[in-house]
DNA sequence: GCGACAG
DNA sequence: ATCTTGTCGC
């Protein structure tokens, strides 16, 4: 326990996930998952830390960093973080996304020396065909509230929001508000805001927004965005 | 049948 | 996701 490496506290979060083995299986998952997440809870009005969730990859696709950030919800600052450099874990399907980073990001996750009260991930939450996008997917296999944050729609229709910073309007698959549209800054393209656990929508409007003081983007994903990177470039000398 | 399709 | 030049605006 005086060895080598830097200190690590297990458990912070202690989800493990096995990748399937092949698209009908990655489905099974998703239709055993869904039924577990948490609709109700409104989740923390006020949290005290924000985690902001990202990855990167390498132009020859076949290594990836991921990395999450740990912000104080107040002053924005960042206050631990951790990154994780591995492969992906499975083929992009969209729809099954969330299959290929989240190995990866939970590793990352378990890497963490706080346990924050909130996930903002990069991606949709029940904005997705069956209602359970990779926020949902990392918010029930962690147990966190999770809030899900795209930067472009996987599905759904919706009318253009106002230009002023916190317009929105709904975002709807048939006849199911499945998110929202989010304007966060004034007169710039809008992000999609979705339940991923525990965390109610208007929870969720509230939280991005008072993660965007400056940029459309939340602080959470530019910071982690930033670090993973640095750290895939860190990790993979020429 | 055709196009769209988080990252 | 990543590649990729210039360009408009504060």
């Amino acid at each position: 326990m005086t060895t080598d490496g830097p200190e690590r506290v297990p458990d912070v979060v202690g989800a493990r996930v096995d990748p399937p083995g092949s698209v009908a299986e990655a489905l099974a998952v998703q239709e055993r998952l869904r039924p577990l997440v948490d609709l109700v809870g409104p989740g923390p009005a006020e949290p005290a830390t924000v985690a902001g969730l990202d990855v990167a990859y390498a132009e020859s696709g076949d290594r990836l960093a991921a990395a999450v950030t740990v912000l104080d919800a107040r002053t924005l600052a960042v206050v631990d973080s951790a990154v994780s450099v591995g492969r992906p874990a499975f083929d992009y399907v969209p729809g099954l996304f969330a299959f290929r980073e989240l190995p990866a990001l939970l590793d990352a996750l378990d890497r963490l020396t706080v346990r924050p009260e909130v996930l903002v991930c990069d991606g949709h939450g029940l904005a997705h065909p069956r209602r359970f996008g990779l926020a949902c997917h990392l918010g029930v296999v962690t147990g966190l509230p999770a809030i899900g944050v795209g930067k472009t729609p996987l599905l759904g229709a919706w009318a253009p929001p106002a230009d002023r910073r916190g317009a929105w309007t709904p975002l709807r698959d048939g006849d199911e508000v499945v998110g929202r549209v989010l304007r966060t800054r004034d007169g710039v393209k809008p992000v999609f805001v979705s339940v991923g656990h525990r965390v109610s929508l208007d929870n969720a409007t509230a939280r991005v927004l008072a993660l965007t003081p400056r940029y459309r983007l939340p602080e959470t994903t530019r910071t982690a965005d930033r670090l993973c990177r640095d750290a895939l470039a860190a990790a993979a000398p020429g």
